[in-house]
Parts: structure tokens; C-alpha cells; sequence
DNA sequence: CTGAAAGCGCTTACAG
DNA sequence: CTGAAAGCGCTTACAG
């Protein structure tokens, strides 16, 4: 027979309700009488009884997770919302439920008033892309003494107040672009435009990190003749390409780091014959895809986005039904080159 | 919002008993009411809380898994058990709790008394080492119909009324001892004595079939010049290990196909200098580790002890808690031959 | 600082 | 054939 806080308090000659106050250390308990409780607990071998609890908890709403992404634009994400909503299926018969808030824009202001709607929601832990600005550790950081937790997936932020980190490894993706544009260089000359993505993310700031670092250090016949930020924007994309292929005729490989890829390739497709720069990009959005068969993407650097919203939301689930915590506060997806024969 | 039994009755105008009874299709139920209820239950998507099963279901104890094994004098079973105990504790936060037995002898009357004893207590499930007799069977097929089902581990039985089979693959397991001697044996003419364990263990009965099929169809060049069935039992075993000492001069190799290692291991011990067989054997238990390091066993095929304890309990617990399904109704643990060198 | 009570969703013994 | 009620173990709002 399991032992129930029921029959702690009887030992202790205490009420259940002050049984349950002291083992979790909540307020209000004499010193003296949680040192007991906690005792006699011990001794008689107490687990707590999950059933339980994940009921209880159930009354008090304690089970919606808020799941926080970034640009609607990017069908990257579209993946990593799939995953993320199997996960809250998975756990909806333990009492999970999850809320999805997209954010349009790399606007940490409106990111933070999307976790408050969420918290007024009763949301009780998030799995988010969190945009990289100082305001949003700080609220991180809030809410950890409050009990509420956050999950990461896809960009990581800076402190280590999030309870886990699910995505590939920054600077690891820009190392491995880096690698492949040595590779296929193989030794001659090239010259290199690079499209980065925004400084608002971290998973592709560092990413830039790596692959410039690795270059310097490994490839001095790779030549960056030139550097964007396209904000991750379609449209900002399309614009700059049509700048850097007007700007300089030498170049043979263009590296999209972040997203905005489809406005990349509207303005290649448009470029008469002449000089067509081959495309380096990351991830497998339709476009690219499609862009791969005519050979216009040369290869793309994937990174698991299905498990990215899998595992996230797996973890937060866990920590919150089961009080589990995830074996790593760090959860690598794995970084591969998809080349076109891949995809068929 | 996760919708509830409540919702349901509540739409259909019946009361929560009611429609729990029409979605389990439990007797008692007018046929129209069911149907509408199902039908409702369907619309508004609903999925059972398994929090709130869980903890009615202790109510009614209906989380006892019977683990039943056989010979306590087979160490081998230590590892099942240490598996089979490991798994009930991580389930415990379920609810889910065991009750082990071991048997001493193959007695199937005896196993069934246990059977017994044990759905006395409130057994809900059973993990067993099946013993090979029809009366099992017909018990489990039974049992099957009251709705308590049996996973069995490390030997199967010869119906399908059980719910899953965790443990190596019978036959395959002889088939590896065999391929082993006839490397070993090289082309060479040898002379091969079998000590076969029990009739009544479906395991061992199959992997001789195995072992001798094998080296009929592969391997002209083994003979095999005894075969006793030393029932599993040491003090047979170091019997009959004394007789085949005696009247074979010749014998190569003395394969031991199932448990009673340690009267065979001591009956070599004893045998004064001049012609010892190398043994190969199955299992790692202390005695053969021991014997391995004086070389006086050549080899021994594991299968995973450990593991089958651990999938079997692991099996029953989701089967009981979650009324989750095995993916497959046989788990095979891997089969694999352990050299000395191997164990340091 | 502590207790009594309610309620999470489910299942079943009991009554009708 | 069906409903009302109790209870599984836990947590918390409320009262004192």
C-alpha cells in the first residue's frame, strides 16, 4: 500500500492541508511541525501520487502552457508549430492544454504584452523564441520567482533562468555553412554576399559568429565581399538581393543565414542570364524545396524544427504535470546539409 | 477547455455514470442512450482524463501487478527481478504497485496456486515466467476473458491470449549457440555433450530445437554424443555432468542449454587432470563470471536479464495505468556471446 | 500558523 | 436500465 499524505498527518496528528504545506515548503508552517512532517515522511517512505496531484492542479488551471513564436512570414515555423501541438495532444490527457501566439514582428515590447495576455490566461509556463533584447531575460528572470518557467526552442537567450533550451546549436549551424562553403570551394577563390537575418535573434547572431570565425580562421581563399541584415523579411530580402547582385557581378555564392529566403530567390529568378550566384540557405521551407529541384539552392542546412516544438513543449508538459525536470537544460537538434537528391 | 464525462451527460440529459458506462461499454446500458452518448462524446472530442482514471481506478485497487518467477535458485533471475522492481518503483507515482513470488520448482499446479493467491490480493495484471503446460495456458485464456491479461517474460507460452512476450527469441538463442561451436569447431570433427534443461520451460525446449537444427543442416562435422535434461537443477546437473565424464572420454565441448550451471561448474572442478570439455553456456550468472576468468567457460550467449524484468513490469504498468497497448506483442532482448575479456 | 471543506474527473456499489 | 453519491490523493481558498 502507497503512504498518503493522509496518513502522514494522522502519524503527525496534523491536517492534510498542513501535511501538503510543509513537504512543498509553501508559507505558514511552524518550523518545528514542517521539521516533523518532513521526518515522518521520510520514514514511512512517502511518494506522492501524481493522479493526485495533476487533478488538484487541474482546478486551479495549472496546466496551460503558453507557446510564444516568431514571425508568421516564416514557414519554418510552421513545422515547429505542428510538433508543438502533437506535444499538447500527447499530454492532453494528463490535464495539458496549450494556448499558440504568433508574433508578426521582432518587437520585444509586444512579445512581453503576448506573455502578460497569456499569464492573465492562467498561462502556467512558456515555450517560446524569445527576441533577443535585455527586456525579455529580465522578465525571464521575474517570472522564475514566481514559479513560472520557460522553455526555449530555436533561439536561446543569455541567462540560464529558462529551464531548458531546445534547438540546434548556434554557433555550431554557421560553422557547418561555413564548412560546406569550404568544401565547395575547394581551394579556389570565391567571393561570398551574406544575407544575416536580425540582430534580434540569437540563434542567428551567433550563427553569423560561427561562420565568419571559421572562415577567418580556415579559408582565406573565401572573400566576404559583402554583408545584410534582412530582418528575416521577405520583402527586405528581395530588395537587398536585387542591391548585391547589381553591386557586385563577382560573386558566386550567396548565404541566406536566416529567413526571408523566398524574396532572395524572386529576385534570382528575375536576374536576366548572366552572373547567378548559387545559393547557400538554411532550412527547408516550400520555396526552397522547390528552388532545390531547379537547382537554384545548392544545398540547405536543416536543424530538426518538427522536434524543436516536440520536445519544448514535451519538457514544459513534463515539468508541469509530473514535476519532472529535464535531464539537460540543453536539448541539441541535429545539424545536417539536405542536398537535392535528398528530398526525393 | 478539455471536455468531461459532465459535459457529456450533461448534453445528452443522463448522469456521469451513465455515460461512463456507455463509453466503456459496460452492461446496463439502453442501446439508443449509448449510441447517442458515443456519438456526442465524439462531436465534442472528448478524451478521457487520465488523472481522474487513475485515481478512481486506486480506489478499487486495480493497479496490483502479480510478478511471478520461477527458481529461486537460478541467480539469472536475481537481474529479472532487480529489472522487474526497478520499473514497479518508477510506476509507483502512478499508483501502480507489485506483489513478487518466485517459484522453486517447475509445478505448474503450484504456479496456478499462486495465480490464485495473488488475484486474491486484487492482482489486476500478472508478469510471469510462464512454466510450459497446457493447464497455463488454459488459465491465462481464461483470465484473458475477465479482462486480466499477462505479459510474459523471459519464456513464452504457445498461445496469443497474452498481451506481450519480453525476452530473446527462442530459437534464435540455440541458433547462436550453435553458429558459435561451429566456428569454434573450424572444420574439425568434435564431439559435443548437451545438458538441456527442463521440458517444461517453452524457452529452453525451443532453443534446443534450434541448437539442433542448426548443426543437422550447417555442420556435419559436430556430433553431438549425449543429451541429458538435467531439469534446471544444479545438484542433477553436477550428476549428470559426473556421468558424462564417466562414460564419454571424448567429449570437446559441453554445451548447457538452460540454468543448474553451478553442479556442472563443480563437477569439472573435481575431475582430476586429463580430458575437460570447454563449456559454453547461457547467462551471466556470479558462478559462470567466476569460471570465465579460470577459463574454464570458453563463452556464454546473454539475453538481456535486466531488461526483461524492466519491459515486462513496464509493459503491464502502462497496460493497467494508461490502458496503453504494447506497439508489439514481442519485445525480443538482444542476444549476444560474452568472452572473458569481455567482462573486464 | 492550522484545520475543515471543496473540488479536480473518473468509476462503481448501491438503490430504485 | 439509470441516477445519486462516495471516494481515489492532492491542493488551496477560506475561516479562524
Amino acid at each position: 500500500m502507497a503512504v498518503t499524505m493522509e496518513q502522514i498527518a494522522k502519524q503527525v496528528g496534523v491536517s492534510r492541508g498542513t501535511v501538503d504545506r510543509a513537504l512543498h515548503g509553501r508559507p505558514g508552517v511552524k518550523l518545528e511541525v514542517a521539521q516533523r512532517i518532513k521526518e515522518v515522511a521520510k520514514e514511512l517512505g512517502y511518494k506522492p501520487n501524481l493522479a493526485g496531484k495533476l487533478l488538484s492542479d487541474k482546478q486551479y488551471g495549472k496546466h496551460l502552457i503558453g507557446i510564444i513564436l516568431v514571425t508568421e512570414n516564416n514557414p519554418f515555423f510552421d513545422e515547429v508549430i505542428s510538433g508543438a501541438k502533437a506535444a499538447v495532444e500527447e499530454f492532453q490527457e494528463f490535464g495539458i492544454s496549450g494556448v499558440i501566439r504568433i508574433l508578426v514582428e521582432y518587437d520585444a515590447r509586444r512579445q512581453i504584452e503576448i506573455m502578460d495576455e497569456l499569464l492573465e490566461m492562467g498561462a502556467q509556463g512558456f515555450v517560446m523564441t524569445p527576441i533577443l533584447d535585455p527586456r525579455i531575460d529580465e522578465r525571464i528572470g521575474q517570472l522564475k520567482k514566481e514559479g513560472i518557467r520557460v522553455v526555449t526552442i530555436n533561439s536561446d537567450i543569455q541567462t540560464k533562468d529558462r529551464l531548458a533550451y531546445v534547438g540546434c546549436h548556434h554557433r555550431q549551424s554557421g560553422i557547418v555553412m561555413a564548412e560546406l562553403l569550404s568544401l565547395l570551394a575547394d581551394g579556389r577563390e570565391v567571393n561570398v554576399a551574406v544575407l544575416a537575418g536580425t540582430e534580434k535573434n540569437l540563434a542567428v547572431t551567433r550563427r553569423r559568429q560561427g561562420f565568419l570565425d571559421y572562415l577567418e580562421r580556415e579559408s582565406a581563399n573565401i572573400h566576404i565581399v559583402c554583408q545584410r541584415a534582412n530582418e528575416d523579411d521577405s520583402q527586405i530580402s528581395y530588395v537587398q538581393t536585387k542591391e548585391i547582385l547589381k553591386e557586385h557581378q563577382n560573386v558566386d555564392y550567396l548565404c541566406v543565414l536566416g529567413a526571408g529566403i523566398s524574396g532572395t530567390l524572386k529576385a534570382l529568378e528575375e536576374q536576366e542570364e548572366g552572373v547567378q550566384p548559387k545559393l547557400l540557405v538554411y532550412d527547408l521551407i516550400q520555396d526552397v524545396k522547390e528552388a532545390m529541384a531547379r537547382k537554384l539552392v545548392k544545398a540547405s542546412i536543416t536543424q530538426e524544427p518538427y522536434r524543436q516544438g516536440y520536445n519544448g513543449v514535451q519538457i514544459m508538459a513534463k515539468y508541469l504535470a509530473f514535476d519532472q525536470h529535464p535531464e539537460s537544460d540543453v536539448v541539441n537538434t541535429e545539424l545536417a546539409v539536405v542536398l537535392s537528391s535528398c528530398l526525393r
